[in-house]
DNA sequence: TAGAATATTTATATCGTTACGATTTTTCGC
DNA sequence: GCGAAAAATCGTAACGATATAAATATTCTA
């Protein structure tokens, strides 16, 4: 049999659609015995609103989208993690009317085509992306479109957004400051380009630390920014063939840590002994390494559970400016 | 301005709804130069069809819903691949109407749970789902239901149902017939439990192989269950502790051979030297290891995209008997 | 118990889209 | 240039849900 609507439970119990509709919500002008005899027709039909028609009627999308970064070959990096992400953004949408539907933001795309295609086709009630940039033109379209969303990352603008960001600034700090506690004289942060805020954030985080410890760090000699590079291990090997080279690394994951150490240990160099390292990183992997490496864990899993809720906060009419939420990273020295 | 719609653009032209439908989709009952026009009025007004009234209209859903195990700590084993796989997903949904939600399926849930709430909440017009079993109930209440639905894995029931696999029987006999090609005289296979198909599949590729080598191979003594072990590390370096140890080792994942490889080393063997390893992966990572290992490498992307095509082939009427698609891994000796 | 006030239920219209049948306009034969 | 056939366009109804207003049933007051 097709799917039970409200006309068929109406037909069922010899009432009328309307008195059905409020029923099954706990209107409050229906008669309690009414709404038992709904309800329990409703469940022996195995009824579930349809939400096009309920959508169309009301206005209202229950579904949030998330714009994910996507890969096209092999390419690890932005692996890890992402499954977290998206398992605590759908554990926030259990038992609730929202669930998750994901679009691809494709290597090298405009970062807006996505979020105006979500736009545009009505596909979503709200919208959650990441990888945000001091200036993002999507935080800009989607304030003006009045369309809710909530980022994954902060910006610098003067718009008062929801966001839930990892505290990089924390982590630049630590992660630096642990190398030069452990006595490194020169590191390097292996880094984002700079448009992306977190890569912002922790940049200053080193910067910081390194005014602290009072060794120097400059921003042009110091980082290496990661997307120039396709190869880590042939990088570090190189890189650490001649002299000169940095006795601490901040690698920006724990899949790039793999590369960098096999790099070194190609260069006859000791990770973790005459070249001090750190991962930034989401998972316990570097605890497999050998040597273990220490690592700034981020939770991605709670991460996406709170902009799960807030994105139905908002979505509800709450405000942005009451969404904001950053969370500290865990160090593991394993 | 509110949405577009068929109405806006029909008192923008001066045409009547219907016919604003009809020319919108190149229907042939309307005159060549009206059709630009219309087109010409809906990139104007930048209008995009209201997914609820359409699907409510003709009754087709274009959402697809993938059931993704979800992990709640930060394991990471499931995580590699799974970006992968919803790029390959998103990548075939583009530019067609269809698009990707994601529903989990928890830790230790039921695997039919998160099947049954799709359908009963009409979220989707087609389902895909992974880690088959080679008996799936998933697969009978599909098929009763008549909702369309790809397996991402085999099954070994009688319905003919559309699926993709990779071939893992393929896959186990070369991963054993490369490591018995290097004298080992003693090999394990790392696996899940074998009633996911893939495993069994797996397994059975291993025996052919060990037969046609003439070194035995018992599924009792030689399969390591992977769902018992917390950390490959320490299970690993207590399992080499001792003697009578394998020599040879098919790995899982290449997350799960860094935990292999630090167990080796932590027992001071050498690994790819006195026990040989051999990973079935998704990725690059594993040339990065020290020493590189070889891999037998899935391509998650391609799997993606032939599982949307599926999908949408079938939704719109296709014959399951007719989709289905096995691919081949790749060797990498790094 | 009549009349008013309240409680409960129902009919109608609508969201955006398309299928179907009806209507209008154009083309064509002679 | 007239009527018929063909081409193009239009009006209405329907998908499933809810908001609003209208209608009916019940309770209360005096």
């Amino acid at each position: 049999m097709a799917h039970a609507t409200l006309k068929t439970i109406a037909e069922y119990t010899g009432l009328s659609v309307t008195t059905v509709s409020r029923a099954l919500k706990d209107g409050d002008d229906v008669k309690a015995p009414t709404k038992e005899k709904v309800k329990k027709a409703a469940q022996e039909l195995g009824y579930a609103p349809n939400l096009s028609g309920l959508s169309l009627r009301t206005g209202l999308n229950y579904s949030v989208c998330a714009i994910l970064p996507t890969v096209k070959d092999g390419d690890v990096t932005g692996d890890i993690g992402t499954l977290q992400l998206i398992s605590g953004l759908t554990a926030a949408f259990d038992n609730t009317a929202y669930h998750l539907t994901v679009l691809p933001l494709k290597e090298g795309e405009d970062p807006l085509i996505p979020v105006k295609f979500a736009v545009e086709s009505n596909l979503a009630g709200g919208i959650i992306f990441n990888l945000t940039r001091t200036n993002d033109e999507r935080v800009t379209y989607l304030n003006e479109k009045k369309v809710p969303f909530v980022t994954f990352g902060q910006t610098e603008m003067s718009v008062d957004h929801a966001y839930v960001d990892v505290d990089n600034y924390d982590i630049g700090y630590r992660a630096a400051s642990h190398l030069f506690s452990l006595g490194c004289k020169r590191i390097a942060l292996l880094s984002s380009q700079l448009i992306y805020t977190y890569a912002w954030h922790k940049y200053y985080g080193v910067k910081r630390a390194s005014m602290e410890y009072g060794v120097p760090f400059d921003k042009e000699r110091d980082i290496i920014i990661d997307s120039a590079i396709k190869d880590y291990r042939k990088f570090i090997r190189q890189l650490y063939s001649g002299d000169n080279a940095p006795d601490g690394l901040i690698c920006g994951s724990e899949i790039s840590a793999i590369g960098v150490m096999s790099g070194l240990q190609d260069a006859g160099r000791h990770p973790g002994e005459d070249v001090k390292l750190i991962c930034v990183e989401t998972s316990d992997l570097s605890s497999l390494f050998t040597p273990p490496i220490p690592g700034l864990r981020q939770d991605f899993y709670s991460v996406g559970n709170v902009l799960a809720r807030y994105i139905i906060k908002l979505i509800e009419g709450g405000n942005p400016a009451e969404l904001k939420y950053i969370e500290k990273a865990t160090l593991y020295e394993h």
